[in-house]
DNA sequence: GAAATCTATTTGGTTAACCAATTATTGAAA
DNA sequence: TTTCAATAATTGGTTAACCAAATAGATTTC
């Protein structure tokens, strides 16, 4: 068993390692969906790693659907075929850090679409906690503080009120880096703030009166500026 | 120290519960960004839970990226204000299980984009990787054997194409889903999969033009029926 | 009094032992 | 031979002890 003290990259390699080998074994024995895969404890034993090793790997393929672990029983392979467990694992394996450029690009697109899918389908309640955001917002802004969280909080309250789980989920898990890679790329501007109060004031009306069309149009204006050094540069 | 045998939804509300109590004390104790948490094991004893209970939540917030935990020194609030913490928090505790509905409608707003991209960025390489999947699928289906593999590999070609990381992660987390909700609520026709070759070949071939418009317009032709399900329903 | 060195404590992370549920095996009964 | 209860072995999950790095405090040195 490997006993070394790893750091954090170092980590990461051993579980791709790791997640490689599950892959192969699992083309070697030919594991059809429902299978069950190796005790952890053989895994352990046969790819040479600590047994927290091979469960950290088990839960991420776990985490994209790949494998189910049952307690006292096994793990077992998802309901997916070999053919498509080797793409996908290959494309996990492969995957990059999401660069700054591409959190945007997904950012602006879920966002056009939220802000659609909240003027059809948000409710009262949505409405209110919408307009909550936005005066916090406005609030701060014209008080000459820093107004980013409730940037934030407006664009999420939107993401909400879409009645869509699986982009508010993706919304929630990229909008925290976008913030932070704003501070150290210093892409946002302290004057835009103003003008934004009036843009995000549009965003609202328009979902208040159930214009889907112009709300993405006014949260497309709104993103303007980031389009641009999305798409030109 | 609770100390009682938990189901699994039992412990997702106990998670639930220990997340809460974090969000109240960083109110309570008014942290800001750097700012540190109480020990593991403080929060161990305070919240009256094992230190794996703590860990698994704190490693949660981690994900979200408003917590940062650094070896043998503590765990940090993220560079992001009480405000957004705040409503970041609530929002994750109410985060509902993604339904099937939810799960499409993201799938389709993220095709559309990635045939879009992919027609703009694929390299030669991956140009050849598409139509490697596209001729897996043809061959299966033209046996008359089933595809949904060879299918979902496709379409994750492209997203690998589209040269958006956050995209390509999103769809590889949702795909699967719709995998096995497919074959739950049978909404694949069997007829289909023959014409589905044509319009693969379609978007393909768009692809290899680099036809931008036209990848979309052909990705939206084949999501169709998918479209119909989700919108007029 | 300040700086530097040593020591003790605290930290998140890791691991080996443990747990209860499950599964496999055994063997007795019919 | 088959059935079924009893038992042993195996399983993923949990926990308490342990680890090395980081930090804080005490002590020494100048």
């Amino acid at each position: 068993m490997r006993v070394e003290v790893l750091n954090s990259n170092e980590k990461v390699e051993l579980q791709k390692e790791v997640i490689t080998k599950v892959r192969d074994l699992i083309n070697q024995k030919n594991l059809e969906p429902g299978d069950k895969l190796p005790s952890e404890r053989m895994l352990s034993e046969k790819f040479e790693v600590t047994r927290s090793t091979i469960r950290e790997a088990i839960q991420k393929l776990e985490f994209y659907g790949l494998l189910k672990s049952i307690p006292q029983s096994g793990t077992f392979v998802a309901n997916i075929g070999v053919v498509a467990m080797n793409g996908m694992i290959n494309d996990i394996l492969r995957l990059e850090e999401p660069d700054f450029k591409s959190l945007v690009e997904t950012r602006i697109l879920l966002e056009l679409k939220t802000a659609r899918l909240a003027a059809i389908r948000r409710t009262e309640e949505d409405l209110n906690e919408i307009e909550k955001a936005l005066d916090s917002y406005a609030t701060k802004v014209t008080n000459g503080e820093d107004a980013v969280q409730e940037d934030l909080l407006f664009h999420l309250a939107i993401a909400k009120a879409s009645g869509n789980s699986t982009m508010n989920t993706f919304m929630l898990i990229i909008t925290p880096e976008i913030i932070t890679n704003f501070a150290k790329y210093h892409v946002c501007d302290e004057a835009m703030a103003h003008h934004a109060i009036e843009e995000h004031r549009q965003i609202f009306e328009a979902i208040k009166v159930q214009d889907a069309q112009l709300a993405k149009q006014k949260m497309k204006e709104h993103f303007k500026v980031l389009y641009q050094y999305c798409y030109n540069i």
